[in-house]
DNA sequence: CAGTGGTCTAGACCACATG
DNA sequence: ATGTGGTCTAGACCACTGG
């Protein structure tokens, strides 16, 4: 299901005359520039410019391709950067769509989420993925103190904005520290809340880590990108005032549509 | 130049047996895993188990996809994707080679680079690439708390490990502050000395932004990747103990290859 | 079922670096 | 002059999704 409701069949007819005006001027010598290079020039700039909504359809690939006269090949070395970019996702035996997404997304990493939003707090939201028990892994234990394979709680959430998901986070807890996790979970949608009726009233971030990778298949489904395409990982935890370790956080984020924030006190 | 020196002639018989072996089994039914995913498994365990030396070169593309039985451009998907993760660089007219990199690098981020660094301090180096003075943009002037237009050194550098390169980074000074930048600069190859022979004993990093892109040509050329391989990006700020900002500092990593540690402090 | 994107082949020409 | 990687074409079959 896409994040953003796909365009209707209104729309569709202005997709045809966006083709044949992001295709009229002739593509110039490919000595200059590479001709799929040109392509991903116009269509980041036809979407950047808001010529085609957040959510279309693009016509096909071959329809694309034909209408630049181009190889479908060439068309899709452009397609997919503009993939890699977050611009467009592809959803296999349905089509390519626009992605919305903000031209530039800061976040400071080591506040709250929703206070270090940029903008109106009211376009965010989140969206809850799933929530399960399972045993704890080496990597789990060691960075919650507890013993492999006791109980862990992992909750699997995409943050939204303006119905778009912005980043995704697998988070990890001791099961034995929050007994009544689920049923206070589900009042709230919200971990600190959860912590507030195990009776932690502060947590504090101790460290952060940064790094980067490819989507897994469900990276792309929770965040709506193309599998494969490159994004930023983000490892965190999170203690209690006595320095207790209580959360374990996996962040994934697409690479190029965030800015990470990290301020010295 | 490649950062390592290319295997000799002597090598060169050593990658034709590599060839052998890592082609002899055949590869799987198509529809269970990607011909191209195949054969990126295998070339990426085989640099990874070392069966192939850093700064070797393979065999050309023709001849490694003959040796699979694949299209030339089936094996060129396989490569992209170990050239994105910075297992190969490819050198146009010259051949691709097998590019050393740790497999997981780790620098806190908040601190100087040498203190943050794991393993032996003394395999580690700076190599400059360009020192010049320029024109403040609108960027490094407000980063810098100086005027549009007035004079900054811009220094490029690369950190080295083993030879190999790690990242590069492009910093900012205010000229008029730091007047004898170059001469302290050549004696020590050091920023922490000229801030010194500046009076600047100390200094400390308030921010830091990380995001993601694409390597341009002069990241590849500095960081001996193939162009427009995904990178992770910095920016920080430095600081003098009076509050005033003395530095600003671009960074740019390979995406794969490294891990940023923010930690509170 | 028809249409989509994902994969693969078999060629070809080019710009570039090196001997 | 030769060999390299970079680009492009013209086909083809597949797996998947939706009506």
């Amino acid at each position: 299901m896409p994040a953003v409701e796909r365009a209707g069949a209104a729309d569709k007819h202005a997709l045809g005359s966006w083709l044949e005006e992001i295709s009229a001027t002739p593509l110039g010598e490919k000595s200059e520039r590479a001709i799929w290079l040109q392509i991903y020039d116009r269509m980041r700039a036809s979407v950047e410019d808001g010529q085609i909504g957040f959510g279309a359809q693009l016509p096909g690939e071959h329809q694309i391709a034909d209408a630049f006269g181009v190889n479908r090949i060439t068309l899709r070395r452009a397609l997919a950067r503009l993939q890699d970019e977050g611009y467009l996702v592809a959803r296999k035996g349905v089509g390519i769509f626009v992605r919305p997404r903000p031209t530039r997304y800061t976040v400071a990493s080591d506040q709250g989420f929703l206070a270090s939003v940029d903008g109106a707090v009211a376009d965010y939201s989140v969206r809850t993925l799933g929530i399960q028990r399972e045993a704890a892994t080496v990597m789990t234990a060691d960075k919650l103190s507890i013993s492999i394979g006791s109980e862990v709680i992992r909750l699997d959430r995409v943050r939204v904005w303006l119905n778009q998901p912005i980043y995704r986070t697998v988070k990890y807890f001791a099961a034995a520290r929050f007994p009544q996790f689920e049923p206070a979970y589900a009042e709230s949608q919200s971990v600190a809340a959860v912590f507030r009726a195990h009776g932690v009233a502060h947590f504090e971030r101790v460290e952060t880590r940064v790094s980067g990778g490819f989507a897994t298949a469900s990276d792309a489904e929770a965040l709506d990108l193309t599998p494969k395409t490159p994004v930023l990982r983000t490892a965190a935890s999170n203690v209690d005032p006595d320095g207790r370790p209580i959360e374990y956080s996996l962040g994934t984020w697409p690479l190029t549509t965030v800015e990470l924030v990290f301020e010295r006190p």
